[in-house]
DNA sequence: CACCACCCCTGGACGC
DNA sequence: TGCGTCCAGGGGTGGT
């Protein structure tokens, strides 16, 4: 399921392959997955690439003529490139094929759930005013101050609002589950229960997480596949999504799993203590265990070795 | 306004 | 083997 990591790596393997292309022909199977203007111009037909952005969970491809179309994966969209004369490893819910001029191969959308779609506009601007100006900052460079500043006055479970596009934009349930385990904080902590020093280690474990899952060209639990087809190697080195039931990898006590806000959650109950009220002083209470609520980062375990053994 | 449940959709896992 | 059931969830919408 593709969020940041996965489409910011689509992004730069199909920006070597297509900007300075020329898209000679697009081919539609199913329009209604195209939402705006559907003429094969919309669709950039004719144009050559210019560029290939990227905001949030969101793509977009910006034509030679001024025009943008915004891409949006959902959860089993894939768009990728097939080298000339190769034959897709599957045809199955390709919606749009775009042919590249001098044999310079395919672009393909596919997406079986069709979650996902494609959005057309006259001009990138119109297309960032339209689709982006509503996103928060994007997950890979937020800051704490902006994370905090959108969030902190905000009743919800941390897990339900980092998940909020509005208020930080790319983090999707994995890496929100991820992020929270590697800053130790509760899924289930309200927004105004999070003090300074837990929105500025869940603002670096957010950017941190999803700079490693782009490390390991994303996470492919079910079918996410990068701009070359090939899948992504996170999903090796996850900590807790879809851990449920077994062991943390960091204490070794059993990992939880509940819906919140209608997405599956796994946590350690053991490394991600409630913080409940706004009393910070559960140290008070005798025999916790150590180094869990948030002190001042000098209590911090230390981080998992994984990616330096992998 | 803020929050939340529900819905869209289909492949894959699982049970019988 | 084959069929039915359930689950996965990003984001829009409509209800509270």
């Amino acid at each position: 399921m593709p969020e940041l990591p996965e489409v910011e790596r689509v992004r730069r393997e199909l920006a070597d392959r297509l900007v300075g292309a020329r898209l000679a022909r697009v081919r539609v199977a199913r329009r209604d997955v195209v939402s705006g203007a559907t003429s094969a111009s919309a669709l950039l037909q004719g144009d050559e690439v210019r560029s290939l952005e990227r905001y949030g969970k969101q793509l977009a491809i910006v034509g030679s003529s001024g025009r943008a179309i915004s891409i949006h994966l959902g959860m089993s969209g894939q768009l990728f490139w097939v080298a000339p004369r190769h034959q897709l490893p599957r045809s199955d819910h390709v919606h749009l094929t775009w042919t590249l001029a001098s044999q310079r191969g395919r672009m393909v959308f596919r997406d079986p759930r069709r979650f996902g779609g494609i959005w057309t506009f006259p001009s990138m601007e119109q297309l960032r005013e339209d689709r982006w100006s509503s996103l928060g900052p994007d997950a890979l460079t937020i800051s704490a101050r902006a994370l905090r500043s959108n969030l902190h006055r905000s009743s919800r479970a941390i897990k339900a609002a980092i998940l909020d596009q509005s208020a930080c934009a790319g983090v999707g349930n994995i890496y929100a589950d991820e992020a929270l385990f590697g800053a130790q904080i509760h899924p289930l902590a309200p927004c105004t229960a999070l003090d300074d020093t837990d929105w500025r280690r869940l603002a670096r474990e957010i950017r941190l997480v999803l700079r490693r899952a782009l490390k390991f060209g994303g996470s492919s639990i079910r079918n996410y596949v990068g701009g070359d087809g090939v899948p992504g190697g996170y999903q090796r080195i996850r900590q807790v999504y879809g851990r449920g039931g077994l062991p943390c990898r960091r204490c070794g006590t059993t990992l939880h799993s509940a819906l919140i806000a209608q997405r599956t959650s796994v946590w350690c109950p053991g490394c991600q203590v409630e913080t409940g009220e706004p009393n910070h002083k559960l140290s008070t209470s005798g025999g916790l265990r150590p180094a869990l609520t948030s002190r001042s980062s000098s209590s911090r375990i230390k981080r998992d070795p994984v990616p330096a053994s992998m």
